[in-house]
DNA sequence: CTACATGGTCAAGCAGCTTGACCATTCCCG
DNA sequence: CGGGAATGGTCAAGCTGCTTGACCATGTAG
C-alpha cells in the first residue's frame, strides 16, 4: 500500500465522516430540534444509556470538564436534558435526557439510518454491512472528539 | 438495516476518523514540524497541486474568504507557503507551498501510511483496500469541514 | 466609460474552549 | 474515627478561530 493510497483514503474516510455528520444534523433540524451542534449528538450518546456526569461527559468528548459543564448548561435550558441528583454520591450530578431528549436522540438515529440508505443504494446492503463490520475492527475505544 | 446499526456504523466511522487525524497530526509533529492544526493538513492538499487562491481554499474548507486569509497568513509567517502573483489575475494571489511545506506534506503522508499500516495489521491488506474502494464510492466532493 | 462582479484585506465582535481558583463531598490511611 | 488528599462541580477571566460588515483594487460586460 503506497503513500498515495493512503492519503486517498483517510481523505474519503474524512469526507464521508464530515458529510454523515452534516447529514445527521441537517435530519434532526428538519424533524423539528433547533439549537443544537453534532457535539451535543455526541454527548447524547453518552448520556442515552442512564445518564452520565459531567466528568464522563468530559472524557468521552475530550474537552475540559467546564467546557462540558457549558454544554450541559445548554441542553438543559433547552429542555433536553435535566440535572438529577446522583444516587451515592452527594457530590455528583446526574444528566439525564428528558423526554424530549429522547425524541431528538431518536430524530437523530432516524436521519443517520437515512444516510447509511444511501450508502446501501450505492454499494448494495452487503457491501455496507462489511463496511460497518472492518470499521469496528479498526474503531478506538478513546473519546469522539468533536473537532479538530 | 437497523437504526441501531446506522448509529453503530456511525459512531465507528466518526470515530475512526477522528483517531486518523489525530494519528496523523501526531506523526506530523514527531517529524519536527509543530505549531499546525490539522485543519492546515486539509489546506495543504489544497495547495499541493499546483497552489490555490484564498478564495479556493475557503471554498475548499468551508469557511469564509476571511477565515482562509488569515489561515494562509499563518502558514506563511510559520514558512510552510509564500503568496505570489497571480499569473493572469493581479486581483489575485496564488499561495504555493514552500519546500518545507512540501516536506510537511510529505510527513503527513507517511504518518498517515503509518496509521493505515496498523488497519492492514488487523483486518489483511485486501480488507483495507476494500474499504478504501467502498469508501471512495461513497464519498463526496464537497468541502472537507474541518470542524464540527 | 460606466456599472457591476470578483479577489483580497482590515476591523470588530462573538462563541466555545482553556486555565486557574475555589467549594463540597468522598476516599484513604495512620 | 480524624484529617489530608483526591474527586465532582462551578465561577471567572482570557484566548483563539471564526463570523459579519466595510472597504479597496482589479476584472468583466454592456
Amino acid at each position: 500500500m503506497h503513500n498515495s493510497e493512503a492519503m486517498a483514503l483517510s481523505a474519503a474516510l474524512l469526507a464521508v465522516a464530515g458529510e454523515l455528520t452534516q447529514r445527521i444534523h441537517d435530519g434532526v433540524v428538519d424533524r423539528g430540534f433547533e439549537g443544537l451542534r453534532p457535539v451535543h449528538g455526541f454527548a447524547f450518546a453518552r448520556l442515552a444509556p442512564g445518564g452520565a456526569t459531567v466528568t464522563d461527559l468530559a472524557v468521552h468528548l475530550g474537552v475540559t470538564k467546564q467546557a462540558a459543564s457549558q454544554l450541559v448548561d445548554e441542553i438543559v435550558r433547552k429542555g433536553y436534558a435535566e440535572r438529577r441528583p446522583h444516587p451515592g454520591d452527594a457530590r455528583a450530578r446526574l444528566v439525564v435526557l428528558t423526554e424530549r431528549g429522547w425524541a431528538c436522540a431518536r430524530a437523530a438515529e432516524e436521519a443517520a439510518a437515512d444516510a447509511v440508505r444511501t450508502w446501501g443504494d450505492l454499494l448494495g446492503e452487503g457491501e455496507v454491512r462489511a463496511l460497518l463490520a472492518q470499521l469496528l475492527r479498526i474503531a478506538p475505544n478513546g473519546p469522539i472528539r468533536p473537532s479538530w
